[in-house]
This record gives C-alpha cells, structure tokens and sequence, in this order.
DNA sequence: ATTGAGATTTAGACTAACTCTAAATCGTAG
DNA sequence: CTACGATTTAGAGTTAGTCTAAATCTCAAT
C-alpha cells in the first residue's frame, strides 16, 4: 500500500499539497495564498511558502482547485472548480460565487462580436452585497 | 491664457500627463504601464517612472482613460472608456475590445443571482483570436 | 533491508510591478 | 516678483510570487 494517495491521473497527493488542499476545502471564502500558507502551517508546521505556491499550482493543474484573479492584488483560490462567476463586493471586498446559467449562450454571442474562438467566459459583477446593504 | 489645459472638471492637463495620454490614444492595442514609460519617454525624455504611474492614476481618475487587470503580470491601458468587454488570446495573449448589447440585462440577472446591488458587469471572453486560427 | 533515481521540499535570493518618500521644481494667484 | 500648493523626480521600499540549488523523501529494484 503506496503511502501517499494519488489523484485520479496518478500524481502525488503529498502531505504538503494534501494539507494546502485540506485548508482551501474547509473554508467558505476565496483565501490568498498567504491566508493559506498560514493555515497550512498549522496543520503542518514545517511547510515552507515555496511548498505552499508549489501545491497551489499542482492542485490547480491537477483540476483540484480552482484560481481567481482580480487585479487588485493577491489571488484567490477556489475549492469549486466547476464554471462559474464572481461578484465582488464594491465596500467590503467580499466575493461571492454565483452561475449564470445562461453562461454557454453567452459565451457564442462574446466569440460572434470578438471573432474569437471560444474557450472559456467569465463574468465579474461588481457591486454592494447584501450585508453591506445595510 | 493659461500654460496648462485642464480637463472638463478643472484638473490640471501638464505636460507630463499630455504624453502619457496621448501614447495612450495614438495606440491600437493595449499598452502596460512600462510600454506607455517607453514610449512617453520618447516624447518628453525626461519623465520619470513615478510620474507615469502617477499620470496613469490621475487620467484613471479622471475618466479620461481605462484600466484593465487580468491576473497575468501587469496592468494594460485603454483609451476606450466606455463600458465593454475584453477578450483574450489564449495562444499569443493579444486582448480585444468588444461590446455585448445585452450587458444591461446581464447585470440584472447577475445581481439577482448574486443578491448583490449591482455596479457594473465586465465579461472575459478566452478563446483564440482570428490570426491564430490559421 | 538497502540503494539509487527521480520527485518533492526547503530556505532564501531574486524579480516584476508597483507604491512611497522627501526633496526639487513648476505654475499661478496675489 | 514672490510664495504657496501642486507636481515631478530619483531612488528606496513593498508585495506577491518565482527561481535555485541543496537536502529530503518515495518507490521500485535489488
């Protein structure tokens, strides 16, 4: 029996990278690598910030999670990995996932006006969220 | 007479923030911050590098010109600033500028998704651009 | 059990893209 | 012409992330 478990394609499910996937899997919102980092070290005092952006970058080519990057500073990591949109909030920086389910239509009508071949769309609402409604 | 232009609002057009926004609005594409030093530099050759930032942060300011951040590497300019969309290059990284008419109904479905009070949407499209399709 | 090749991890140096600071200079109101 | 606030400048500092080379780990073959 390997010691280490392995993904479905057969890579290396290290501690490391084990435990950077454990922490994005058990948080609600969008942590920065650092946040990460942090939290990683706590499960794993040792783990060095090159293991941790190493990991990130297995783990988000492996499919496992899913990157965001807005411009303003750090990115984000994101245990959905399935399409979707992001709504950032205006006061208090929030993100929030949401799907536009009218997203694939949406997608052709961006590769007619672009002339691009299409890949992949991603919309980014920017706005007040409810709790900042108040 | 006054040396200085000034903007609609009374801000002060120098000759430094002039170079940077011209480069800005003789070019097709979409320039970074150190494209637009470059290129800036040659019109006024002394101008320094703070100063591009600074002038780049005024004419953001205002809306004079518009600022785009993808995740990758850095900030690009746009002398386009009305609302629209953005596509990108998946092979050689060229970006786009296209318009979906149906943006308004866009950032309604998305906040009532999203619950958010919405500001404004932004769409990416990635895909391969009509050079590289050849 | 040992060994060795290759993958992985580590600390810390390095880089890119900005941002900040404090002194110098500029432009205009008086 | 002068003074004051705004702007510019050079260069130091910051942030987020990448790179490097040495150490360590894992697995498979002895």
């Amino acid at each position: 029996m390997p010691k280490l478990i392995k993904t479905e394609t057969g890579e290396k499910l290290t501690r490391q990278r084990e435990a950077v996937l454990g922490v994005i899997r058990e948080r609600e919102d969008h942590p920065t690598a650092n946040d990460i980092f942090e939290a990683a070290r706590r499960r794993l005092p040792g783990i060095s910030y090159a293991t941790v952006y190493n990991s990130l970058r297995f783990l988000k080519e492996a499919g496992l999670v899913h990157e965001i990057k807005f411009g303003d500073s750090a990115s984000r990591y994101d245990r959905e990995t399935d399409r979707h949109d992001h709504a950032l909030c205006s006061q208090c920086g929030k993100l929030v996932d949401f799907d536009l389910p009218q997203a694939a239509e949406l997608m052709k009508a961006a590769a007619r006006r672009s002339k691009f071949k299409p890949e992949s769309v991603h919309l980014t609402l920017k706005g007040v969220c409810p709790d900042c409604c108040k």
